[in-house]
DNA sequence: CCGAGTTGTCGAAGCGTTTCAACACCCTAA
DNA sequence: TTAGGGTGTTGAAACGCTTCGACAACTCGG
């Protein structure tokens, strides 16, 4: 194993000049860090991870603690992942994948001072999670944005702000037959904090609207989709407006609606919540709320960087929700 | 920050004893470890994982290199993921996350003792990163299948196989127009290994089989999975039989089918390769050889958990495929 | 030509563990 | 009674890095 020794005797410096290169606190000449510089390529030296945590009390990662789990929506989930990884390189800083199940992750990340800071995803409203990272020295960042959230910095799309919008876009195109296609029940049950935001705001809208207030969840299963939008139509059978957050039922319930008999948007109105490349990619482009996750995953990486870097502003960014109209709305006949 | 002193103290034992209660390498009596253990939990002690790694040469983390790219398929690489993980947890182990665009992540991590262990995923019939592996002190385990595998250890699922039994399936019950729907054309162009072993085996079947080889790739978005079934449909109009290795397509080309007046299984047979909950979960249950993507996951950690333990024996192993008969598959008319 | 900065380099003291060699103690067999 | 062999515990030396304080060698204004 080489190691600074090694490239401080190449180099013909001290061990601390070595370090001052690498790290560039410390002024050092041309000729030197050159020097340095060849020896480090010459040896193919890389820093030892531990020896570094230990002294100076960093470790360059994160921990980003994923809800793996099936009822979920993998793909959203994987561009938060994406975008906190890709964020978080650029900045030097590898990513430790948590998950939710074991007990007492966070505090053994935190306390072992395995990482810098924690991002945690799948926050409920009344996350357990919390009071632990609040007893820690590192940072956290949550995904999501719990009832209480002093002391942690939240990040998030505004569901409750996207499912008024997404149900004004239909009353406003006069639609009052009207009806929501939710999460998961498992995820509403739990009290997933955008499940909740996602609820609230729809009831909100639909009392401000006026309209009726049909919210029906839908598994991740197509069998269950499909069973949902049947329940949906026996509530509304006159449907002619749909709102649908659930990336895996969205493709389901297009092909069910064409099974059923009705077209989009001439029978059915669908606006969808889910990120721009799904609700482009459906056979009929859907007028969706895009959910920008691989921006909020890197916006959750910027948000722990600002952290250690001494700023001690808690925070909490909703980013606001941006209606993309498409091929899929238009007023009732 | 409690270190292992101030556990020693209040515990009354010296530092060493501390330690070795910890790891158990040493024998220690009953009522100096029952006085340890108060100590620690009083103080709510958890060792510094640098300075462990640092004095221990080992840092429970493994090093898990997955696709994060838009054009692999998700839904299974979140359950390789998945399996790593959680298996990974059970031997008191981490995983740390790494993209494949960093060019030199597999030597940081290695040479720079961050992981005790790597876990490559997405794997080409040429590697370029075999060669850094090879450097490296640290096992490695490639989920895929090189085509020069020397000094390396893989775990796969047997594509090559899985694609003989399915044609075969097909074939053995009559079906003479077939064809299959593959892998995206970037995951071939890439040479993939598995995309590689897959073709491999169909157009081996298929030759021993007397029928036509018609092979076509297809995107992930559901338009190319269209345009990807209209294009076989063209190239055998007499279609009775379709094996499809594509996650996200399956639901897609199965909805196209009814459309295009198609039943199944009446009028064509599938055949999917596919996780067992994806295959069931299709309107109609589709007959699949069930990739058991979670366990291949598990595999790979106990290979690398057996390399540390020090076997150094590096072997290659293939799961073998089973076919799980669902309601997709029937004799021609 | 002197003193005060400025710049570049160095030595050494940690950082919190693990682990080796040593040792004290008790038990047993001779 | 003593030698010999476990048991259980300890002190101290690593492990490879960062960082603080010190200092030599310059530069520059007066």
């Amino acid at each position: 194993m080489v190691t600074i020794n090694d490239v401080a005797r190449r180099a013909g410096v001290s061990v601390s000049t070595v370090s001052y290169t690498l790290s560039g606190k410390r002024t050092i000449s041309a000729s030197t860090r050159a020097r340095v510089e060849r020896a480090i390529a010459e040896l193919g030296y890389h820093p030892h991870a531990g020896a570094r945590a230990l002294a100076s009390a960093r470790t360059n990662i994160f921990a980003l603690m994923a809800p793996l789990r099936p009822d979920v929506d993998v793909s959203v989930i994987m561009q938060f992942v994406t975008g906190v990884v890709t964020r978080a390189r650029t900045a030097d800083y590898d990513v430790l994948l948590l998950t939710q199940d074991e007990a007492d992750g966070v505090g053994r990340v935190g306390s072992g001072s395995l990482v810098d800071a924690l991002i945690l995803m799948d926050v409920e409203s009344d996350d357990p999670r919390i009071p632990q990272v609040a007893a820690l020295r590192q940072p956290t960042i949550l995904i999501g944005l719990p009832e209480d959230a002093r002391g942690v910095s939240c990040v998030d799309f505004d569901f409750e702000a996207a499912a008024r919008l997404s149900l004004r876009h239909l009353t406003a195109l006069g639609h009052r037959n009207v009806a929501l296609i939710g999460p998961p029940p498992a995820v509403i049950a739990r009290h997933t904090s955008y499940a909740d935001r996602l609820l609230r705001g729809y009831r909100a809208q639909a009392e401000h609207d006026g309209v009726g207030c049909v919210i029906e969840p839908a598994g991740t299963a197509p069998g269950e989709a499909v069973a949902a939008l049947d329940a949906v139509l026996t509530q509304v059978p006159e449907l002619t407006g749909l709102v649908v957050h659930n990336e895996a039922a969205l493709p389901v319930i297009l092909a069910t609606l064409r099974d059923r008999g009705r077209r989009v948007p001439e029978d059915i109105s669908v606006v969808a919540l889910a990120p721009a490349d799904v609700a482009d990619a459906q056979p009929v482009p859907i007028t969706a709320m895009d959910i920008p996750a691989l921006n909020i995953g890197q916006v959750a990486v910027d948000m722990a960087l600002a952290r250690l870097r001494g700023s001690d502003t808690v925070e909490t960014r909703l980013i606001a929700p941006t209606l993309h109209e498409r091929s899929s709305t238009a007023p009732p006949r």
